[in-house]
DNA sequence: GCCAACGTTGGC
DNA sequence: GCCAACGTTGGC
């Protein structure tokens, strides 16, 4: 089982709409390096749920993979503002998964707080710059943030 | 609101 | 295939 981490602009979509919705379907991912890891997650795969664009930004909760290989529809309707001309239905370019919600933490941990407590080659989230909307967590990183979300 | 980073597009 | 222009992301 792998983990991940999944940007979100809360005014766009927070985890308390997922909440709410149980599970979604993550569409509007546009870059294809953030694609590949979204085609490369399996079922039962953890991923937590950043809140980008907002002060603090941080990770804010745990979601689970409930369904792999899921054309995202928002490219086929021209009345997304994820609407891509250049795909088409034989052959859609974008693929992602369905997510379901896990959890809320109670207390959310700051972009500023990863700073300390990860290098920019263990999260790529703390990277100056970083633009990746998903992205890979390894192992060692994911175990920290769920034990020190345990203690908060 | 600003701006750095950086991915994409399109002319050549 | 190069690269300048442009658009988007996202922290501050």
């Amino acid at each position: 089982m792998a983990y991940w981490l999944m940007k979100s602009e809360p005014d766009v979509y927070s985890i308390e709409d997922l909440e709410h919705d149980r599970t979604e379907i993550w569409d509007g991912v546009r870059n294809y390096q953030a694609r590949n890891f979204l085609n490369s997650m399996a079922l039962g795969d953890m991923a937590f749920f950043y809140h980008s664009n907002i002060k603090p930004p941080g990770i804010v909760g745990l979601m689970k993979v409930v369904e792999t290989n899921v054309i995202d529809p928002s490219q086929f309707d021209p009345a997304s503002k994820y609407y891509d001309p250049k795909s088409s239905k034989d052959k859609p370019r974008w693929h992602t998964v369905k997510v379901g919600y896990l959890e809320t933490f109670k207390t959310a941990i700051s972009l500023e707080e990863l700073r300390k407590i990860f290098s920019p080659e263990e999260l790529w989230v703390v990277r100056p710059g970083n633009r990746l909307s998903v992205m890979p967590v390894g192992d060692a990183v994911a175990e920290k943030l769920l034990y020190k979300i345990q203690f908060a």
